[in-house]
DNA sequence: TTTCAAATATTCAAAATTGACTAATCGAGG
DNA sequence: CCTCGATTAGTCAATTTTGAATATTTGAAA
């Protein structure tokens, strides 16, 4: 299981805790998490059992609504709930170039982490981003002056140059909504949740 | 296997054939397949294994250079051909609004395609990103006036809408610069590869 | 000359994904 | 009140991916 198919369920059972298999199913499909994530409903079963093994979830017994087949109930366990911040925090602290799954599960956990934090985040994913569009840029010069490599490979760097550029550009709008005071994080007033400071 | 893994070793071997698995396996590393499509060196071997018994490609004999291990030595069948033309056909003429390897994967290929397909293609890529752009704004619209919607699922659509005109302003680029002529496509003068037409 | 890290060419078990299948119940229309 | 498609709540076999292991051989340095 790819680290997001757990970082997705886990999460979603954090949010919706006590909560059953087929809940989840149809939530995260009306997020479309098949299509940012490729997360089938198969992989969800999977994700739970297996999220159950290494003890980050729990079964709190089992329920049926009306002669409904019985369904299972998860929730978190406190190892969990670590368990989340820590793949929350390295999703949120790290740029990949081509993935753009991490980002997409990001937009709809971040609300676990502080603002602050966030925003130091998102401060730091600009400047990799910077680092990494100029590193970029020298790769295409070196394309052009090269006589083995395919020149094609120049239409690479420049799909992915485009591509940076659009995380940088939603980097900076979300840095400028969030620090005008948009949405509700960890700890603001009015929040659900308290942040879980990392160890 | 994700049809992709399937896409980029085939082309391989249509490319190198007659080629062992350890060169596909260094050259596709080289290319950083592992980082663009997550694609392993163990799923090298394995989509060679599932390609040969579909019959997509075939065994031509082994061999080893100096004392080092044998190598098992594949090239292309005819069937594998056309099937590959049908993969690579079928990824330009879809555009996909998360998954970035289709496009990665195309870029390396499609000098297999003639020049007038691929700006055929293009146009076609620019019109269809076009109206998801447009129908993410209305998307965002609709985020602002729900009151059960999440609000920070409008980051989700921004950035979706970003990504997408990063992917559109590449293919813009990318028509202009194979309309003014760079590039070498199946049917240039200087090509080594004949177009396969459609059934 | 020895030694030791890197390269060669894979294989394989464990983990994850896919998507079709099951078997029952509900509910809307005729 | 009957029927038939949709919904419910999963399971499971087949496929695919992952990442470590294997068993050499080569080359370079000490």
């Amino acid at each position: 299981m790819s680290n997001i198919t757990r970082l997705v369920v886990l999460g979603a059972v954090r949010q919706f805790e006590p909560v059953h298999g087929y809940f989840l199913r149809r939530e995260l499909m009306t997020w479309h998490v098949d299509e940012w994530a490729n997360i089938q409903p198969g992989s969800i079963y999977n994700a739970l059992k297996s999220l159950k093994q290494d003890g980050y979830i729990e079964e709190a017994g089992t329920e049926a609504a009306g002669k409904r087949p019985e369904r299972t109930i998860y929730r978190t366990t406190p190892q969990g709930v670590v368990e989340l911040m820590r793949m929350l925090r390295q999703t949120l602290w790290t740029v990949e170039t081509f993935d753009t799954k991490p980002t997409m599960a990001l937009t709809s956990f971040m609300f676990l982490l502080s603002r602050s934090e966030v925003v130091a985040a998102l401060k730091f994913r600009m400047t990799e981003i910077d680092a990494k569009i100029a590193s970029n840029g020298f790769d295409i010069a070196d394309v052009g002056h090269s006589t083995t490599t395919p020149a094609y490979v120049r239409e690479i760097f420049e799909l992915s140059s485009l591509r940076l550029r659009a995380e940088q550009e939603w980097a900076k709008g979300l840095y400028e909504r969030i620090t005008a005071g948009n949405y509700v994080f960890a700890g603001d007033p009015g929040s659900r949740v308290e942040p879980v400071e990392p160890k």
